[in-house]
DNA sequence: CTGAAAGCGCTTACAG
DNA sequence: CTGAAAGCGCTTACAG
């Protein structure tokens, strides 16, 4: 059974292929009538043009964006990647373009250059998720002639946008709001050294105390990987040598969760004893503790955001700026006004 | 700046193109020495074919597998698209297909037949998911040339393959427990009869009656279209028409949710006056209510067995069986044993 | 073991 | 307004 090719509607038609082909792609020169008729011929025939030979033929091509995810897992509790995910094919959908999935992994990274890898799946631009300081992807995206649109990361390249919300404003928001309702001791969870928001926070965390002349105490600092588990274990052991503490930021919800964990460990009560603040917004955070007070962002609009700067460095519309993805601090019960 | 194509390695490598073909497609009839010349040479110029040219050319083909989802939205609290998703990702990464995500509406399936969406994405075998009864690419599956899984759904086809737990048995097992309980009067909150799950679940909540001489009571049923909203609603309604029932059954967790809301409303405790016993185990059941007991079923799981069927139909492998996904009672303290 | 040539299904200058 | 022909970058019988 083989597929109805512009041969075989051009015969029907009664024309030729080019005429065929011109009257498909909406070009004026050809008379209203053949192309009505080709375009029934078409219809009747269930004819749709091969993807391959389009973009082989001429210059018409179609573009494909990928949404690239390092790191990948079968479960996404925050949502992160999934809202990322549908906005992107949202602006890949509205600007007609084809969405691909790829995921790789450091392992991976080391031995397919990402150039070759774009190639291989005949990608013509990407939006990168999940990448960290010093992977080997970062640093070909700083070179490589396809444009990237980079989420959460801040990194300088020719065809390379950061897309993210502005994470110091963002932690610095928290912060203040803790120092302003008296907190003077205010611990910090952060993520890793290696991911640039959780550089970022620290600096906003560290700017709020700067704006009112203080600074944060260097012993109130935690890296917890953003895992809960170990989020748990820093709180009790920050809660037992530094009983000033009375509250903590967490760069994530997650270790958030591990910090009120911890506190209701210890016979405290989070928003009573001690404020806790996390970061994201995920799903459960408004279910447990009664509530945990957050920054809010939205995976989505991160992902439409970055869809269009791609699609836009492919059409060379570089001039109109993209807007700014916005964040809000949520007050709920581990952290009430 | 061109991109390298098969001639610049020919000439580079200093022979024929079909030669350059043959080494990189590991022909056996090429001398070693040669193969690996072409090899070294294609490396340094960062050579890859053109995916385009590879499917045109020849044989060889890359197949692409589609997750069609119908009704996508922005978020998914239930992770059940999330799941689906990467589940099938998983599956074309391991069997080197590609993976694209197709989005669809009824309004969408209305204008654009299923054969001509597959054609014009180049798409070999697709995942579905989210379909209702009676949506037009349903029939349009039972009779196209593609292989596609459907997921939650019974439809019959020559290249069909229906993915999903056993819905009758999951929600017999569910309504069994209570009735051991020793509950009578068990309600029932349904999504919609359009849902293929949705009918299932309720013959398994009928069958969990039969097996004991019972007959579930019709004035029980509710159909609240998996919204929590309108299981508030309709949990109120009937608590205090027919003040006998004692525990719900709920086709969804969204909707026992909503139950448990609604028996809060009422001054009640879930499982403690009132059990509720969901479906679904999402992320947020195990912390609200102190946990909502549910029938747990792996998304991530439906996703690699769809994928699976997807490409066995697509190579011919038919034979071997494909693993059943399975589902758990999950009892916590909304119903507990 | 190697290569010249045909062919895949399109698009697009170009000539008429 | 229409069509013959070249070309896109590959792969694969086929001949040598």
């Amino acid at each position: 059974m083989r597929r109805t090719n512009i041969r075989d509607v051009a015969k029907e038609a009664g024309v030729s292929v080019a005429t065929v082909s011109k009257a498909l792609n909406g070009y004026q020169d050809v008379n209203p009538e053949t192309r009505k008729r080709v375009l029934d011929v078409a219809n009747k025939l269930n004819y749709v043009a091969d993807t391959n030979a389009r973009n082989m033929g001429g210059k018409v091509e179609t573009t494909t964006i990928a949404l690239l995810v390092n790191g990948l897992r079968s479960e996404d509790p925050s949502g992160f990647v999934f809202g990322i995910l549908s906005g992107t094919h949202y602006i890949c959908k509205r600007r007609n373009c084809d969405f691909m999935l790829l995921t790789t992994s450091s392992q991976e990274q080391e031995s397919m250059p990402l150039l070759q890898l774009c190639r291989q799946k005949s990608v013509n631009g990407i939006v990168a998720s999940g990448f960290r300081l010093g992977d080997p992807y970062i640093d070909q995206m700083k070179e490589i002639d396809l444009p990237v649109a980079l989420i959460d990361m801040d990194e300088k390249g020719r065809n390379l946008y950061n897309v993210s919300i502005d994470n110091v404003a963002a932690a610095q928001r928290a912060t203040e709001f803790l120092l302003k309702k008296g907190h003077r001791d205010v611990a910090m969870l952060n993520g890793t050294p290696a991911a640039e928001v959780s550089r970022k926070r620290y600096r906003g965390y560290r700017l709020a105390f700067e704006k009112l002349g203080l600074a944060p105490n260097p012993d109130y600092l935690r890296y917890c990987d953003f895992d809960e588990g170990k989020a748990i274990q820093a709180t009790l052991e920050l809660l037992h040598r530094f009983p000033r503490i009375t509250a903590i930021f967490a760069a994530s919800d997650l270790m958030a969760i591990g910090a009120c964990r911890a506190i209701g460990q210890l016979g405290m009560v989070p928003g009573t004893d001690i404020d806790v603040v996390g970061f994201d917004d995920i799903p459960i955070a408004k279910y447990l503790f009664g509530g945990v007070s957050t920054i809010q962002q939205d995976p989505y609009q991160l992902g439409c955001v970055a869809g269009e700067a791609v699609y836009r460095m492919l059409h060379g519309e570089t001039d109109a700026p993209l807007p700014t993805v916005d964040f809000d601090l949520i007050l709920r019960r581990t952290a009430a006004p």
